[in-house]
DNA sequence: CTCCTTGGGAAGTGCCACTATCCAAGCATG
DNA sequence: CATGCTTGGATAGTGGCACTTCCCAAGGAG
């Protein structure tokens, strides 16, 4: 198909797509002549993912690109691309080591990990972007005064310990590294929006059964 | 306290408290002179609940004002008031009502609403920004050819109400309605990031133990 | 041959969260 | 009292980002 017509059936601009092509989200057409380009389902099925990463997950172009080089990146082990990819999505700035609320998160969040047994995260530790910007999210509470500590999250990491099996359980239905990698990434960037959603709809459903509809 | 202290405290520049304060997001301090006015700890309170709106939370300037307004009106109740702000944060957009994907998901959202007996979220239905946004979402996943259907998302829901049933007994600790709506703002705003951080936490977790640190 | 369409690149737009500058009024110090 | 800093308020400007507009040369259709 021309790019005209990618255009049509993603419902996106053809300016629009052309900037994802200078920008390198979406891979060129097989370039027929000079003035013209031929694009193929699996470019509207990356635009239609480019499109998702960026509005719905607010993904910004540049981080976008990381993560999907990463996907595409077939010469890794399917791990480290894994973690590539989503290490890739943005996340929340860097917590400050100097910050005493900082000093305290850490020691919250470590005791958290022994409580649990987690020893992959522990072992892990700072090198991971989620777990820094665990740190700096726990930290912020504090600063608030809302208490975070080991004990109240552990019932929290627990529910969402059960989740994660979930999510690689249905993973693990996809034949190839490359699938798997690109449908863990809309799991986080587009799924997690369904389950805060639940989260959310799920706040409403049980105030209105304690306090009533009024 | 003086601006400058405010800002000496708060790590944030004069010139975006001065910002802040114009645009409406925190009360003026008590003018003392023509060039001299005074803050105290409640403005340094709001002022980080601010900053964490804006930056970890990323909610827009705009919709922090409106979220912040519902906090501050004691003239609601206590339901309605947590609802008004809450319903104020930023969601998805709303769901195109002729798109077949709209369609299917808003049978698979009352499809799962009804297998989980949330009848009150049923009731209230597209009147919610949550739920709109929930049907969006799933729509999103149904347009990438993601599975998202009821079965799949129950026990999702099942979990999420797990952790509401917890914010909420959390909520009840606090004495004003004031006080309990900020901390609701508060747990949507900055403790779903650390949810969301735990969850992401836990997928390394579970696929270190599946498939090793390789 | 003429006109419309196509793809590509450069420059411009609109939004938004700040930020720099200016100004007059205090206050502090010598 | 003079000088020079700080303060709060207002206005205009900045930088980043996601597009979007404009223009051009090359095809292809009639």
């Amino acid at each position: 198909m021309r790019l005209s017509e990618l255009s049509a059936r993603s419902g996106v601009s053809t300016a629009t797509i052309k900037y994802y092509l200078r920008e390198g989200l979406l891979a060129p057409g097989r370039q027929l002549n000079a003035t013209t380009a031929e694009y193929d389902e699996t470019h509207l099925r990356r635009l239609r993912l480019v499109r998702a990463l960026i509005q719905v997950g607010r993904v910004p172009v540049a981080s976008a690109r990381e993560v999907l080089k990463h996907v595409d990146d077939e010469s890794l082990g399917r791990t480290i691309r894994l973690g590539a990819a989503l290490w890739a999505l943005p996340q929340a700035p860097d917590p400050d080591e100097e910050d005493p609320a900082t000093i305290a998160a850490t020691a919250e969040v470590d005791r958290l990990l022994r409580t649990l047994g987690w020893d992959a995260a522990r072992e892990i530790g700072a090198l991971s972007p989620v777990h820094r910007s665990l740190v700096a999210l726990v930290a912020t509470q504090i600063r608030l005064g809302y208490p975070c500590d080991a004990e109240t999250m552990a019932p929290y990491a627990e529910l969402m310990r059960q989740a994660a099996a979930r999510d690689l359980d249905r993973m693990e239905t996809y034949e190839s590294d490359t699938e798997m990698v690109e449908s863990a990434v809309s799991s986080a960037v587009l799924f997690e929006p369904v389950l805060r959603a639940l989260h959310r709809l799920a706040q409403e459903e049980e105030s209105a059964r304690r306090y009533g509809l009024g």
